[in-house]
DNA sequence: CACATATGATAGTATTACTATCACATTAAA
DNA sequence: TTTAATGTGATAGTAATACTATCATATGTG
């Protein structure tokens, strides 16, 4: 069984519908390559119309910049992201083992259910790892936000806490237990790749570590029931 | 009594020390200000030359470019910060008190033992929160980083995790929760103040819901001394 | 067949991110 | 005190970036 799964995106998102035509799609599957191979401040639209054969100008018909591209495909991977963990973590009544999953879906350590012929999830990944927040950290983020584009991320989130809460229904600080797994998801992936001595992951072949950190951390702070002795 | 303290720089941050001359400080100074502005994307030699009555050659005779001047004002701050963590730890025996200023410092609300004429350091402190991941989040941060630019911040790091290992000598990720520390710290004020629902701040007036949440969260961790039960 | 829509082709503008040159003022060295 | 070195201002110029506008053509739809 080979399922086929069309997210929907917020349509705040682009000017013309990326999946609705060849050239649409084309710039998604590119726009991620050629991001995670240059990075995104050297990523520009005349670099990606070249790349793929076409021009600036049609570029722009999809998207009003680059940085709202770089919205596009990281809300898409959220989205993709809120999905996969709903799947994974239905019918498992334990929110501990729950907890566990989630950790092991945003390392990406499972399996995907869907196909997407254009979306190359693996780089979009990487790209998460490196430009995952340069989306909102701007100036115009409120506005952006009005707009909804970070709801997918928002609702990850969300999503995430609950669990939390589940787990353990006095502690005080889910959603922002949840952000912080997010982000250092990312950053503790990046700094052993990039700057190893923020991390105590140095020598491991794989990303177990940060997998193990994450894990004694959240689990830590979810057990930690009582409100913190000033002894 | 009043100190001045004057940061030493590593020179390749710049091309010419901004601290040797009048220029040079305004540079500093008027960078510091309109950054916080207008965000560092919006940020540009030209901008602040006209700001500081001064031409766009001359500000590029001192940085290379605007990252790198990014650069050099965060490098300066985790500095500062540094200094300030050895002096209001001195003399203070327990780890966990000492933690605990750490957690005051990095939230700021600790008073500041030196005078600086030309840095503002609480609008540096707000450039942290938005601008301050940037500096590593490029492709060319390896580079960057054999020129030793993150110095201050990995030292900062390694300073923090150094009195989490002396708190709990087994707790085997001090460097992982330090930098993950010092990321939240700006993350978790960012998105109070732009995303709130990624957080559980909403309605504190003041910042010490983050310091609670960083408190409660650090110490669940170093406290947690059993390796984590499969149960 | 008429009409709307998507794309390509081309052009053009304002801004950004620099680099280069020369003149002048100040300071330091001979 | 002259000479030399240094820092700054003024001006110019270039390549790339980030767009916007216009028109022709192809393709599909009613």
């Amino acid at each position: 069984m080979e399922l086929q799964l069309q997210i929907k995106m917020n349509p705040k998102l682009f000017l013309r519908d990326p999946e609705q035509s060849v050239l649409g799609r084309s710039i998604i599957q590119h726009s991620i390559n050629m991001i995670h191979k240059i990075g995104f401040e050297d990523f520009t639209f005349k670099k990606l119309a070249q790349e793929i054969g076409t021009t600036e100008a049609s570029i722009y018909r999809y998207f009003e910049n680059k940085h709202r591209l770089l919205t596009y495909l990281l809300a898409w991977l959220w989205t993709w992201m809120e999905y996969q963990l709903v799947y994974h973590t239905n019918n498992v009544p334990s929110p501990e083992a729950r907890i566990r999953l989630i950790l092991k879906l945003l390392t990406f350590q499972l399996p995907d259910l869907f196909t997407f012929q254009h979306i190359d999830r693996s780089r979009l990944f990487q790209i998460a790892i490196m430009e995952g927040s340069k989306p909102y950290l701007t100036k115009h983020v409120t506005e952006d936000n009005k707009n909804h584009l970070f709801k997918p991320y928002k609702d990850l989130c969300a999503r995430i806490a609950g669990i939390f809460i589940e787990y353990n229904p006095d502690y005080p600080y889910p959603r922002s237990l949840s952000s912080t797994l997010l982000e250092m998801v990312h950053y503790q992936y990046f700094f052993r790749n990039n700057l190893p001595s923020l991390t105590d992951f140095g020598k491991d072949k794989d990303y177990s570590g940060v997998n193990r950190f994450l894990e004694h951390l959240i689990f830590s702070a979810l057990k930690n029931k009582g409100t913190l002795s000033k002894k």
